[in-house]
DNA sequence: GTCTATATATAGATAGAC
DNA sequence: GTCTATCTATATATAGAC
């Protein structure tokens, strides 16, 4: 008498899970259940549970709470990053003055490429971004400018490259208002969205978020600098 | 023999603190506290350390963290909101058709004026306010909305009345993207502040970030609507 | 690799003496 | 009103059998 799981251990190799792996399991479950909830918020026992995955696991495949954090963060921006450099470098190389609502837009089809990845992906992704970048005390923003920097640089460059009467310091400022308002409104945007759905009957998903900050992102980037 | 503590019981009545009362020791504790680190990753431990109080003190004078929490966003609403209004209604009488910008800038005052309250009362108020609609699930939101919602709703109107190009669907968009900026620029002001010192020697303090944030919000708000 | 069982830490909250 | 001591819940992490 043998049951089905030591059936499929036969068929597929021993020690190998049989749905899909472990680790994708808990990357799949951890993802979803911290852009919903935050990460302090979402326990492992919550994660394992819905991955139908031992506790014991988490440990055993990432070392730390904090390393699946990494992790789950890494699985996206590994995709992200690199194609939103390439689409800045084609728009650099076709258009010399790309107006800043062209560059942001340009990131537009990086991030829904995202979706293909994964179901959700684009949201979950700007999710996950912005409560990466409000929750965590450093370890984050640490984890994503050291191993991304010269992606985020470049796309600085080109920014400040197309707003040239912003000084550096400045402009500084302003790519930091800039986070704030994608950050929060993903982190928020189920909220948001179910809002503009009660009081203005309107539909929307991520996409349609997105076209409607880039304006108001572009704007406030490029506003002349008072005189005060 | 009796002690000090004791020779003060003597003087003030029995059973009250020497020190300011225990219940302000605890919101004035809190409040750096939550500002600082964020509300759960703020403990009650920590909280009646740095107040040098007794940890049952707080159950005992708010009843749970939540309403501690409360208490200490409620110490500064009720002087901000009222004295808001206030500048708002002026505004209004004086100019009919202020702008944005000017509309923006009529909250600076009754934000400065925390100053006054206690100190650092104006960087504290906004961190708090930060995080709160970052962190918490809900319940600060609706305590909010419930408690000023009449000093939001004018705030809404003065607003909308000043950009009638915007149809008050996308203007709900563009106020939270408003309140994500100031909101997730406030939780994260004294990093950039530290981060603007060390890349640029620029000097800044809460007011100055205020004011550098004002334009692009103002710009952002008031951008035409694309046809797209 | 996966499991059970448990170590260890820390949280919020409360009972009851004073 | 304030204290000590403790309850209860829940967290991350790990040891060791399989």
């Amino acid at each position: 008498m043998i049951n089905l799981n030591e059936c499929f251990k036969l068929i597929i190799g021993h020690g190998m899970a049989n749905r899909s792996d472990t680790k994708t399991r808990i990357l799949d479950a951890a993802e979803k259940l911290f852009a919903e909830r935050g990460f302090s918020e979402t326990s492992l026992r919550l994660i394992t549970s819905k991955a139908e995955v031992n506790l014991a696991s988490v440990n055993y495949h990432f070392g730390s709470k904090k390393e699946l954090i990494r992790a789950v963060l890494a699985r996206y921006l590994d995709v992200f990053m690199p194609g939103a450099s390439t689409e800045l470098t084609k728009l650099v190389q076709n258009n010399e003055n790309a107006s800043l609502e062209t560059i942001f837009s340009a990131l537009v089809r990086p991030l829904l490429d995202l979706n293909k990845v994964r179901t959700e992906g684009t949201r979950i992704f700007l999710q996950l971004l912005g409560r990466g970048y409000i929750e965590s005390q450093g370890h984050l923003r640490w984890f994503i400018t050291t191993h991304y920097g010269e992606h985020l640089d470049r796309f600085v460059q080109v920014v400040s490259q197309s707003a040239p009467h912003i000084p550096p310091a400045e402009m500084f400022w302003r790519l930091h208002f800039t986070l704030g308002t994608v950050v929060f409104t993903m982190a928020s945007s189920d909220a948001l969205m179910e809002i503009a759905e009660a009081d203005f009957k309107e539909q929307n998903d991520i996409e349609s978020v997105i076209r409607k900050v880039i304006p108001y992102m572009a704007a406030g980037v490029a506003v002349p600098v008072s005189k005060a």
